[in-house]
DNA sequence: ACCTGAACACCGTTCAAGT
DNA sequence: ACCTGAACACCGTTCAAGT
């Protein structure tokens, strides 16, 4: 297993923002098998779901026996707790790093930007939130949010909860998101989906559950961009610092 | 598989809250195989983990061949999904019911009600948190918020967008928790895990990362139900109609 | 250091058959 | 309606061996 934290590379460009891969060195394109047994088991992921990202599956992927997988990882866990590592180094702390902007937009960045890495695996978010966030790459994107939050004017410890708080807000929202597209591979774009919740929330009992009915259009938006948004904010509002 | 509604009952004893166990006749304690199976796939949740609730082991737990369990359930999946239904059926809708409370204490009874629950399962949450929660008990669940935030004052759009805030927050905070403990089975005690968590954050390289090491006191205490309360306060005041 | 063959103890699920 | 025996195509992981 390789503990090495290399450090993220990231560019911003006036507004637009782009990630960049990191790689150990800018050389030739030859991939370990360690970094290849990463890459099947995020493909797999993407096409399959948890299902298809077997040991197995990841080494005959990469044209291995797979037993071979074992060379680089103690157990199929440590495969998955290395892609969460990999994805979280996929967060670009560009956009939110500067300090000129007002800390709430900040916030709002570092927010669409951890979720849109994360959406764009949605079968490693399982991985996220059933494990540990306790590598480099999650302590590097708090201590960036605790500097945010410093900034905000909070001290360490509102700062600390304030982080955390935004944390849940994010992985909730996704995993809450993710569960939500029944099945495996990439997310529908956002409108279908909504739409398959409106057909959903509109077959419901109107008798049982009548404010539930009333409400459906907002509730098929749950899983929207806007709403996430909306939620954001009203978390930021309530962390802000009390002008009392 | 099963599709009535059998509704909850709930006892509220002055303060004193007992969640009463939903039989769907008061008769014989004669418990059918459908309901075994999903005794022993709990139980085996509870002591192992997903992975010890295998279709062969909850076969095996109540004397049965494998196969015997697909009379019940088309697959595994229904099995689990099962489960997220009588687990969210295990919610006491009492302790929240009561229209003469303040609506934030209300919000702040169903929260770490609904907290107490799923943590009192830890392996089952991951099931939760990854399937769709659209069955009839989260819908129950769902109107009663969506009631509670219509006694606050917020109009139908804006108590569902609260409602599926809240759901977020208390989901997204166990769902870390359990992954935070690492190992199967119940919980440790929350002040043990917390310890952990010092040690762990003590451990933590304090140049790479100086706000994590100077917060480490409160972000090690971020599972902690303290914690949970303070974050579920400022969502509410987030919420909370502007009074402007 | 890296990979393999073979094996072990498991899986989920199906099918035909039994009562 | 409910359950079983037997089988199928898979799993994750280990061990001894090969280069």
């Amino acid at each position: 297993m390789s503990k090495q934290c290399t450090l993220y590379k990231s560019i911003v460009n006036g507004g637009d923002t782009v990630s960049v891969p990191r790689s150990p060195r800018p050389g030739p394109r030859r991939a370990s098998t360690e970094e290849q047994v990463l890459d099947a088991a995020l493909a797999l992921l993407d096409d399959g779901g948890i299902d298809a990202a077997s040991v197995r599956g990841i080494a005959a992927r990469i044209g291995v026996a797979p037993n071979a997988v074992y060379t680089y990882f103690a157990d199929k866990a440590a495969v998955y707790q290395a892609i969460v590592e990999r994805l979280l180094g996929d967060v670009d702390h560009g956009v939110f790093a500067d300090r000129e902007m007002p800390w709430p937009q900040r916030v709002e960045s570092l927010a669409l930007e951890l979720r849109a890495r994360l959406s764009a695996h949605p079968g490693a978010v399982p991985l996220m939130v059933s494990g540990p966030l306790g590598g480099p790459r999650a302590l590097a994107l708090n201590e960036r949010l605790l500097g945010l939050f410093a900034d905000a004017g909070l001290d360490a410890a509102e700062a600390a909860r304030g982080s955390y708080l935004l944390i849940v807000y994010v992985f909730g929202s996704v995993a809450l998101e993710v569960a939500d597209a029944h099945r495996p591979g990439p997310l529908q774009p956002e409108s279908e989906r909504v739409e398959r919740r409106r057909e959903a929330f509109a077959a419901a009992d109107t008798e049982q559950y009548p404010r539930t009915a009333a409400a459906a259009e907002t509730i098929a938006a749950s899983i929207s961009t806007e709403q996430f948004l909306w939620g954001l904010r009203r978390v930021l509002a309530g962390i802000r610092p009390r002008s009392r």
